[in-house]
DNA sequence: CCTCCACTGGAAACCTAGGCTC
DNA sequence: GAGCCTAGGTTTCCAGTGGAGG
């Protein structure tokens, strides 16, 4: 053990780390240029161009499936615009609403790149989200603020709170002025327009921009640029990053997959010592990233739901709602936690097969009714060692 | 062709834990 | 302190239903 510890060190120490530069490697990097996105680049570019002069760009909405660079080029787009501006009223500000997770939070996190009075700041509960619209409003009427908002997962904030605080904010342009707000909306689904309110509708999508997943060239043509940076040279052979491209495009162009891929296949090298990457560390980390996923769903589930998976992993070849639930209840019992009714079950059962965790069908046995059809997805071992670590199944 | 089981899943109300204004 | 508001998770109530067995 301590001397892998040494040996982590002072591989490191002598810089035979296959890394060079790891972050260009991370979701979060804003590398230099982007390939294949220079189009939408300059559109979006010409779009927001009208607010160094002062007045208000359209609202904007740009789509595309996971990966193919939404979200990369608005910020990109986005920090140089505010770098070019000279006026300090510019506010530039990015919310994901989905990590956000509500729409109060997102709202919070909004107002506090706008650097709102003391006396104004938005707890983290209490307000309502009008009043916090409304104190958004205020400070960028009271400073003149040109804000651009960009909204990332928007179609996740509509399809769970409706359309109601776009509305608001499509409405409140008059009480913004001399300020104002642009949006700039980043969608996933291509349908979420459907439901939105028609006069949303109208002022969101004054222009639109369609993000076409990337082909397997194009992506290995950016995990090429990206490996250049992050790794020694030749150290990602030719082999490995095709593999990459392919695993990603196979799925939908999923840039962000790939390069996720390529990270990871790096570590993987890196751990076993060895001094490039080569397709067996790609696949070892493509199935690292689903033993991850598996892990991480797990671990981050609330206890109620760790108790119904527990649960479900107790019966071979599936079960039913009626003998789960009382399998789940007896397990309750034992570890001493609350209780839910059956109608709650159901709908965790819902949600875990949503996460990928179980299967669960609804089938009619005639006569003898319907009920959902239930089957663990994950193996038991994995479940089990997620679960050792929570100190409510401690179980002997 | 009809019945009727064992649920499903929508809707609304409730609860806790917080903050607002007056 | 009263009477509002919020988020989330949960309970309560209940109408609805696919299809095997009659």
């Amino acid at each position: 053990m301590s001397d892998d510890v040494k040996e982590i060190f002072r591989r490191a120490k002598e810089g035979k780390s296959i890394f060079v530069d790891r972050d260009s490697l991370n979701p979060n990097f804003l590398p230099d240029s982007l390939p294949f996105r220079e189009g939408q680049s300059k559109e979006i570019a010409e779009i927001l161009s009208p607010i160094l002069l002062g007045s208000k760009p359209s609202n904007l909405l740009l789509y595309g499936k996971t990966g193919t660079g939404k979200t990369v080029v608005a910020r990109k787009v986005l920090k140089t615009l505010k770098d070019t501006a000279e006026r300090n009223n510019l506010v530039v500000a990015y919310v994901n609403a989905r990590t956000e997770s509500t729409e109060y939070r997102t709202l919070a996190e909004f107002a506090r790149s706008l650097d709102l009075p003391k006396d104004e700041q938005i707890p983290f509960t209490g307000l309502s989200t009008g009043e916090v619209v409304e104190r958004i409003s205020r400070q960028i009427k009271r400073n003149g603020m040109h804000a651009v908002l960009v909204l990332d997962e928007i179609d996740y904030l509509v399809r769970e709170f409706g359309d109601g605080v776009l509305y608001e904010f499509t409405r409140s342009s008059e009480r913004m002025a001399p300020g104002f707000l642009s949006l700039v909306g980043i969608s996933n689904d291509l349908k979420f327009k459907e439901g939105l309110d028609p006069r949303v509708l109208s002022s969101l999508s004054e222009e639109e921009l369609v993000f076409p997943p990337y082909t397997v060239e194009e992506l290995r043509a950016i995990l090429n640029e990206r490996a250049k940076v992050a790794f020694r040279p030749s150290a990602a052979s030719p082999g490995a990053i095709n593999l990459c491209a392919a695993m990603a495009g196979s799925e939908h162009g999923d840039a962000r997959r790939a390069i996720d891929l390529l990270r990871i296949a790096g570590e993987v090298a890196e751990r076993e010592g060895r001094k490039g990457i080569d397709d067996s560390c790609v696949r070892q980390a493509s199935s690292k990233m689903e033993v991850d996923r598996v892990d991480e769903a797990i671990r981050s589930l609330p206890v109620q739901n760790k108790a119904i998976l527990y649960a479900v992993s107790r019966f071979d070849g599936g079960t039913n709602t009626g003998e789960l639930y009382l399998a789940y209840s007896n397990l309750c019992k034992k570890l001493g936690i609350e209780t839910l009714t059956q109608r709650r079950v159901s709908g965790i059962l819902g949600d875990l097969d949503l996460l990928g965790l179980v299967e669960a069908s609804v089938v009619s046995k005639g006569r003898r009714g319907r009920t959902k059809k239930i089957q663990l997805l994950i193996g038991r071992e994995a479940l089990t060692k997620a679960l050792s670590e929570d100190p409510a199944f401690d179980f002997p």
